[in-house]
DNA sequence: GATGAATGAGCCTTCATTCAT
DNA sequence: CATGAATGAAGGCTCATTCAT
């Protein structure tokens, strides 16, 4: 079968079973039977269960750096709600293709001491939309945290919650994913466009 | 012991565990030897371990119930900056007292089907702004999909997200739980203070 | 409510349980709800839950003895066909009424050491169609033993079977209830109506 | 010490339990004490309880069809006295060696809807004594279900309680095991030796 | 006579993991 | 690279029973 093969249809697999059950509520049994390989050839390949979430924890980190994008504008600088929006959609695109991983990692992160690879994904969300890497001693500088924050919790927070939720909006509320989608960038116009600057 | 009593010692331990270890990560045993009591007594009052988290969900909603505000504007309608921060900062430190719940919500919510709970707490909360109860039949209107997409992706979540993570944030930047507050309540003012009116 | 109606309730209640379900099978709170009444209650009048099992064998024996029969002829000595089915017929009847408990009592008399009362009760039925008790050192007596293993293998047996399994036979093989009856009658017809005697 | 070997360890061990405590009455921990195996290993080769005792029941299945006797005579066509006692200890010697199986095989049946297995045994065996198979229409016949009603109440059931409570009753009775068999025969030969025509 | 709270042992089952092949 | 057998701890839950009221 070819061991790269492997080890790439066994994440897919925890990928999607982590998502829908949560890390603690899925066996390594079922990620075996969902990818159509033996138990023990996980622990071959991975050594143990958590090393799957790491796994896929890295995937997102050199994807995300993989696709460095010098270009893509801080959201309070974004020229006009035409533009604007056009990125966020296309911002929302590639995420979208992560969302499994994206919802493992907000679930996690909301445990006790397990918010760490979260805050790694927010820094270097952070970094791409700056263009500079962050010096390490102004992470805790005022002007960097009022960036962080914002961008943390009115980004990249709700962008994680519109596509790990979509399907289950959609599904509730009887809309459609594009409505849905419609509705989200509405509300991001009216938060992230024209809005004042940040506080000194 | 008296069994009230009992049944709330099993519920605030459930509470806090749930919220650090996750619902799927914390034993029946860890809920009892926490609570001070018998396993065996939490199946008497409780029937399972899920019906647990149920009546955590419930007592939630009782308890948003129970302090009916009519007086709480839309996020959009607060009509200047410092009187809007003080109403955030009260609404906040409401929701921090229920912050483990909150937590818990938001963990299941991300699992497949898990989000109904979520559901239903972003509707009340919205009815508790608008003031009525939305009829029904008017739910999945445009015009209140809109401004529901909008409470609850840019409002309710980070809310969520702030009282959840705070502990965390706090200790992996050393900042101060109120320098976070400080510049949460920054940001919310940009996206949420004299932004544009909703799309029609 | 009474006390010994509630006796009755609980008894009622146990016999059906035991028979659908095995005595191991049934839960104490089993029976508490079928009964209508609470657990503790069964505490209060019967100790344990064997003495449940104990009183329905012991009200099997009171209930054959207080129907002492004299008349009762022998299996192998009735003295024609039609008279003999008429009996049998009668007995059945009987029986049926006591289904659950015979039922019971067959199956814990499966168990290792458990025969005791089935034994009891295959003797009680000897007795009676002999007319006079057995004297206990007869008992093991090459006449005595050669009429119970009789009496019971080819007797008492078939018909406890009869009435355990009725329904399920039915159901089992779209037969009714009286098409099953008969069938059996001329089975035992052909198996105790004009025998040879027995061997000596 | 290779799978197969273990399976039947552990068959082993389940199908003497079960006779002598019932099914209900046996946790798996002691048959797996008993087996000399863990626990888990018999969750691993057998997924759950249940199929223990449904292994069982398929395996006598298959060792009544192994034995296909052709030869055997239906109970009422046996030519004379000696050859018929001949032929049914024969039978009984067959019996006694599953009399772990038949035991649990009765003592399932009856409960509520626990039938089928014994059921299907008593086809199997009618099958057995006629020669052909019985054609699945023909068995609600008048003259199939006639046939079966007697062999399963005079024929299959005797001898099932005779391999089952043989030891109960010699150590109860205080008898040799061959003195047992000895008046059962005696009774079986004056129930099914020369015995008149089945009626039509 | 009757109840609801409380217990500890045991239930069946699943877990992540290891090992020999 | 890949497997099936095997394990020990822990999982959620039920059990028969006791006790104070």
């Amino acid at each position: 079968m070819g061991g790269e093969e492997t080890r790439q249809r066994i994440l897919e697999a925890a990928e999607r079973l982590f998502a829908e059950q949560g890390f603690d509520g899925t066996g390594v049994d079922a990620i075996a039977s969902s990818a159509g390989v033996t138990k023990s050839l996980i622990y071959h390949h991975f050594g143990n269960k958590h090393r799957l979430l790491t796994c896929l924890f890295e995937k997102i980190l050199t994807e995300l750096n993989r696709l460095k994008r010098p270009d893509i504008p801080l959201l309070d600088e974004s020229p006009d709600s035409e533009s604007a929006k056009a990125h966020f959609r296309e911002e929302i695109a590639l995420m979208d293709k992560q969302r499994y991983v994206f919802t493992s990692l907000l679930m996690e992160s909301l445990k006790a001491g397990g918010a760490e690879h979260l805050f790694q994904v927010a820094e270097l969300v952070m970094t791409q939309h700056v263009g500079d890497p962050i010096p390490a001693e102004e992470v805790r500088s005022e002007r960097y945290q009022g960036r962080l924050v914002f961008e943390f919790f009115t980004g990249l927070i709700p962008l994680i919650m519109l596509v790990a939720l979509r399907h289950q909006w959609c599904r509730h509320y009887g809309t459609s994913e594009e409505a849905l989608l419609r509705r989200f960038l509405d509300a991001f116009e009216r938060t992230h466009v024209n809005v004042g600057p940040a506080a000194e």
